[in-house]
RNA sequence: CGGGGAGUAGCGCAGCCUGGUAGCGCAUCUGCUUUGGGAGCAGAGGGUCGCAGGUUCGAAUCCUGUCUCCCCGACCA
C-alpha cells in the first residue's frame, strides 16, 4: 500500500479524551475514531489489525474443533423471555421495537439463539458433541464505557457454545476451549493468566477468566508467581496436562481473594497485579437447554438436555490489551502476528529519481513476495516519515535513501529493538521475504 | 444513576469574570528555500463558538432549558 494513496490520519497531539496509553496510541496512530460514547469506527489501519486478531482467534477455534457460523446482531425478545433472561438482563441490554411494535434487542450474547438453532438441528446423541462459534458484534449498554475500545459498548466478540451429552463431555469441551485460549493469546504475544472465576448469574460451576497483565487493567489480581514462569512454548503446545498444572496454580480476582481464608500461596510467591480480561469461559450445564426446551435422544431411547458451555474472547478489546502490553515512548510496537503491515518502506527522497525508482522496485518485489508493505512514497521530510512509522509500529522499517544507495545499501530497522543494519538491497529483500 | 469536569477550525487550546461580532499552536493548501529522525520564510483556506429560548441597541461572553462527551463509583469480552 502506498501511503500517498492510503487513509492514515496520524496525529502528533493526543486527543484530550484519551486516558490510557492504548487509547491514546490508537487515536494517534489512526486506528480508530470515536463516533459516540463507547462506539468506534475502525479506520483502515485499525481494521487490518482487527482482522488479524480475528483470524488468529478463528484459526485456534477451528483447530480446537469448533465450527464457525454467523448469528445475527438483532434478536427477538421472545427467545429471551423463554430463557427467563429478558427481565434478568437489565438495562445493559439495548431494547427497541420494530415498525410492527415487535420487541427486539441488539444481542449482548447468544446463548438463546444458538440453543434455539441446535434445538431444531440436533436431535440425537449422534449429533453431539458440537461446539459452534461466531465472531460478531455485540452491544452492551455499559453503565460507563471507558478506555476507548477497551470497554466499548459495541465490541467484537468471539463467542463459542458447546453442547455435550453429559457432564464429562462438557468438561472435555471446556478443556478444548481452554487450550485454544492459551494458544490464541500466546500467538498474539500476550501473557494471559487463567483466573478461577465466580460463576455469577450465568450459573454453573466451572469458569475461568483470562487476564492480560497490565497496570491499566480494570481487575486487581492475586496469583502464584509460578504463573509468570510459564513459557510461550508451553502455552503454544498446551495440552490437558498443561491445563491441570495452570489451573492448579492459585489466581484470583481481588474480591474473591479477599474471601479466601487461608491462601495456599506463601507470601513470597504471591503476586498482586492488575489485569485486562480478554477471555472468559463457562461450563454451565443444562440451564438454557432446559429453559429453551432443547433435548436429544439417547442411545437407549430416552431424552436428555445437553450440557453446555460458553466461551468468549473480546476480539476488539484484545487490540487495546496488545498495545498496553507492547508499546514504547514513540508509539505502538506490534507483534508480527497482528501487525497491520509487516514492513514500512521509507523512501527518504521522493524527489530524487534514482532513489524513488529503487524504492519502487523494492516495493514491487515485496508485494510480489506477498510481504505486506506500507510504502511511504510521500514527498516529506525523513523525520516526519520516521515518526509516522514509529507511531504505527510496524515490525520492520526499510529505509531507502540516496546516501545509502551511493554505498549500495539500504537500512533495515527492527521496530521492537531499534537495531539498525545496513544491507545490500538483495539481502534486505531476502531477509524480509524469508519469513 | 450519584458525584466532578468539559463542549470555540481536523487536533490541542486561549478568549467568557468585566457583552462590541473570534484568535493562537499543530495539521491542511500555494510559492520559494530545504531534505538521513516531526524544517524555514512568505502567503492562503477552513468555525451555525453543541442546540434552543431569553435579556440587550448588540451575546462565544449574562440568564434559563436541553443535548453531548470525559473523569470517579456499582457492571462486563
Amino acid at each position: 500500500m502506498r501511503l500517498s494513496r492510503y487513509f492514515l490520519p496520524v496525529t502528533k497531539e493526543t486527543p484530550a479524551d484519551a486516558q490510557i496509553v492504548s487509547h491514546k496510541l490508537m487515536l494517534r496512530a489512526g486506528l480508530i475514531r470515536q463516533t459516540a460514547a463507547g462506539i468506534y469506527a475502525w479506520l483502515p489501519l485499525g481494521h487490518r489489525v482487527l482482522k488479524k486478531i480475528e483470524q488468529i482467534v478463528r484459526e485456534e477455534q477451528d483447530k480446537a474443533g469448533a465450527i464457525e457460523l454467523l448469528m445475527p446482531t438483532i434478536q427477538s425478545a421472545d427467545l429471551w423471555r423463554q430463557s427467563g433472561r429478558y427481565d434478568a438482563y437489565g438495562p445493559e441490554m439495548l431494547r427497541f421495537k420494530d415498525r410492527n411494535e415487535r420487541e427486539m434487542l441488539y444481542g449482548p450474547t447468544n446463548e438463546e439463539v444458538i440453543t434455539a438453532i441446535l434445538r431444531d438441528g440436533a436431535r440425537s446423541y449422534r449429533d453431539l458433541p458440537r461446539t459452534l462459534y461466531h465472531i460478531q458484534w455485540k452491544f452492551r449498554d455499559e453503565i460507563r464505557p471507558r478506555f476507548g475500545i477497551m470497554r466499548g459498548r459495541e465490541f467484537l466478540m468471539k463467542d463459542a457454545y458447546s453442547f455435550d451429552i453429559d457432564e464429562a463431555g462438557m468438561k472435555a469441551s471446556y478443556e478444548a476451549q481452554f487450550v485454544a485460549y492459551l494458544r490464541t493469546f500466546a500467538r498474539m504475544g500476550l501473557q494471559a493468566v487463567p483466573v478461577r472465576a465466580p460463576t455469577g448469574p450465568i450459573g454453573g460451576d466451572l469458569s475461568h477468566e483470562f487476564h492480560v497483565l497490565a497496570d491499566t487493567g480494570e481487575s486487581a489480581l492475586f496469583y502464584d508467581s509460578a504463573l509468570d514462569e510459564v513459557t510461550r512454548e508451553e502455552l503454544l503446545s498446551a495440552d490437558a496436562a498443561t491445563i491441570a498444572r495452570l489451573t492448579g496454580l492459585y489466581a484470583m480476582e481481588e474480591e474473591e481473594h479477599a474471601k479466601v481464608a487461608d491462601c495456599p500461596v506463601p507470601a513470597e510467591r504471591l503476586r498482586s497485579r492488575r489485569g485486562i480480561e480478554v477471555g472468559h469461559i463457562f461450563a454451565f450445564g443444562t440451564k438454557y437447554t432446559k429453559s429453551l426446551g432443547m433435548s436429544v435422544q439417547t442411545a437407549d431411547g430416552g431424552q436428555v438436555h445437553p450440557y453446555c458451555g460458553s466461551y468468549g474472547v473480546g476480539v476488539s478489546r484484545l487490540m487495546g490489551a496488545i498495545i498496553e502490553a507492547s508499546h514504547d515512548e514513540a508509539g505502538i510496537v506490534w507483534p508480527e502476528s497482528v501487525a497491520p503491515f509487516q514492513v514500512g518502506l521509507i523512501n527518504m527522497r521522493a524527489d530524487d529519481g534514482n532513489c524513488a525508482s529503487a524504492a519502487d522496485e523494492i516495493y514491487g518485489r515485496l508485494n510480489d513476495a506477498g510481504v505486506e508493505t506500507l510504502y511511504d512514497d510521500r514527498d516529506e521530510r525523513g523525520g516526519a516519515k520516521f515518526a509516522t512509522m514509529d507511531v504505527i509500529g510496524l515490525p520492520w522499517q526499510l529505509i531507502v535513501g540516496p546516501k545509502g544507495l551511493e554505498k549500495g545499501v539500504v537500512e533495515l530497522k527492527r521496530r521492537a529493538t531499534g537495531e539498525r543494519e545496513e544491507l545490500s538491497m538483495e539481502s534486505a529483500l531476502g531477509r524480509l521475504t524469508a519469513a
